[in-house]
DNA sequence: CTGTTAGCGCATTCAT
DNA sequence: ATGAATGCGCTAACAG
């Protein structure tokens, strides 16, 4: 093995080697212009025979910026939660930004001060909110975020009441796509089994589908209802709840896919013929989704735009921070896509 | 709206309004016991009133040490690839790191210099390794990691040629433990459809295939063998590749449960009947295996203990690297663990 | 074009 | 128990 911990080599070092002042190294490194190409030639094989990194700590230092930004996330299995989508990494990497990650676990309490000071004592210069719940706490930790602390933040779940700038998918035309989808179809009597009461897309999803089923003058009402937890578990229970309950319906519209794929093994073992006795829809277009059985109709989502474009909203609300200006950014709403399987 | 940009409070605003140096706001910020309580009620007071947090950046800086980790890994579907798994983070947490993460796109070029750039400029105290690509160029670049920069290196896959310790997936003895499985039940034409070629993980499961097979005295040549994608693409259409090349066989051992949900189909349309037939296993227990039709046996893995472990394993070598020593660190391996269900 | 002076916010000596 | 001086690695503002 070699020397395991060479001492890093600084700017310091540079100008010795190349015989020139700290300064003039820092104006190579930077390229600015005003700076002979003889001289620039010598620094920069100093700077290579060194081997020499300038050290960004030292750099976000002085110039009170450093360029990470924070990304609030959900620890849970969700799709969507803990993934972090390419589109925030791939933008905030063209905008020379490093993403800082903090996620909550399910079991840990609701997010405090506590929970995001880590991110600010890094002085983060934006936060990515990725937390889908409808929570009051964290409408509070949001605002102090913004305002007591200067820092914007963008959220990647539409949730106006919150009062920062979103990029988000339009669950609320989703649930309508899909459940006008059915009723196109010639289905009359469609049920919806929801994700989490609390959840803020679940709720949307849930009024677009409430929206569509009354323009159709279909009934609607909370007996056609049932809430899930975006797993499979929770397709499967609230199918079987809503055959119960309603004795039959021919279609279904799940708030996610794995909702839908729980509730078609129901229908499965009721010996129910998919799309024959009741057609199913979905949301995300999960991994797989079009191998179910039978393919699972469903709406898609474009995550990495939405991503693209939040990290681009933020790094518009710092560079108007930093000029002094308060900005009011237009949301970005990502509209949903129709994908036809067999199910439906 | 409040002030938007407020000047961030240092320790020196502490120090003037408690009547203190700048040294014992110092103190009492960390802790120390040396200081009177008098005054550290007072310096306390002060920093309350005020707001003051300790900016990290400036700590970080002059302690020579970022408290940061870098994350490498897969910006693509694959489930294990861009999940962060809450392992790692809550582990990171527990020992006060920061996680900055770089992800590599399927069509970035292959990983240079210049992709784990950011995170050394930036300091990181170690990397997390979770690229799963059996490339020179990969093993090449860790090597420059460790040994030039001295930045250790922590792979989640098993991949003893880098020269790295890992916590990994003991994915040899996954693909033994489900070939087993399969062989117990009475199968012995058992086909393998694996994951990609050049992936570290599917040429594990794949050995572990093979060592079972002949230890049991079946046949597992490169006839009994195809490579797919990890996706339910590859699984459909490596089933149908062995289909025509063999006529038959009665199991399929796929790599992973995508590529397991792809055949399934395959065999639906067929008209075969699982488990009849043909028996189904695969390896991840993928959010809604559970709920296939039918159901899928698979091999699950502990993905919270990997990443705590890996966590920890980089923490003690850049403890040893701190104190100048050269620490030789036993490997993690998790256990593969049968999840029994209706496909096999 | 280039060098000097200063300081970002903090912690680590050493004094007292 | 407290304070003063020093410097981490770098850049901004000014000189020359």
């Amino acid at each position: 093995m070699s020397s395991p911990s060479k001492r890093k080599v600084s700017i310091k070092d540079v100008a010795a080697t190349a015989g020139v002042s700290l300064q003039t190294v820092s104006r190579v490194v930077n390229g600015s212009e005003e700076v002979a190409s003889a001289t620039r030639e010598r620094v920069q094989a100093a700077i290579d025979s060194l081997g020499y990194r300038r050290n960004e700590l030292a750099r976000n230092l002085i110039q009170g910026r450093s360029r990470t930004l924070g990304v609030v996330c959900a620890g849970q299995d969700y799709l969507g939660g803990r993934q972090l989508n390419s589109g925030i990494t791939a933008e905030a990497e063209a905008f020379g930004y490093a993403l800082l990650i903090r996620e909550h676990q399910p079991d840990d309490p609701e997010p405090d001060d506590r929970f995001v000071q880590g991110l600010l004592d890094r002085q983060v210069e934006g936060i990515l909110w990725m937390l889908a719940e409808r929570h009051t706490a964290h409408e509070a930790l949001i605002r102090r975020i913004t305002e007591t602390h200067g820092v914007p933040v963008v959220a990647l779940v539409r949730s106006e009441s919150v009062g920062v700038p979103f990029s988000a998918f339009d669950n609320f035309g989703a649930g309508v796509m899909a459940t006008r989808h059915l009723i196109e179809r010639g289905r009359r009597r469609i049920v919806h089994i929801a994700g989490p009461e609390h959840a803020w897309d679940a709720q949307e999803r849930l009024r677009g589908w409430r929206h569509a089923m009354e323009e159709a003058g279909l009934p609607a009402d909370d007996s056609h209802l049932v809430f899930g937890n975006w797993g499979p578990e929770g397709g499967e229970a609230g199918f079987l709840t809503l055959r119960e309950r309603l004795g039959g319906f021919d279609a279904v519209f799940a708030g996610n896919d794995h909702t839908a794929l729980g509730a078609m093994s129901a229908a499965h073992k009721l010996g129910l013929q998919i799309p024959g006795d009741v057609a199913f829809i979905g949301v995300d277009d999960v991994k797989g989704s079009g191998w179910y059985v039978p393919p699972l109709s469903t709406i898609r989502r474009n995550r990495v735009e939405m991503g693209r474009q939040a990290v681009r909203m933020l790094a518009r609300l710092i560079e108007a921070g930093r000029a002094g200006q308060t900005l009011a950014l237009p949301d970005y709403l990502c509209a949903p896509e129709l994908i036809l399987r067999e199910s439906s």
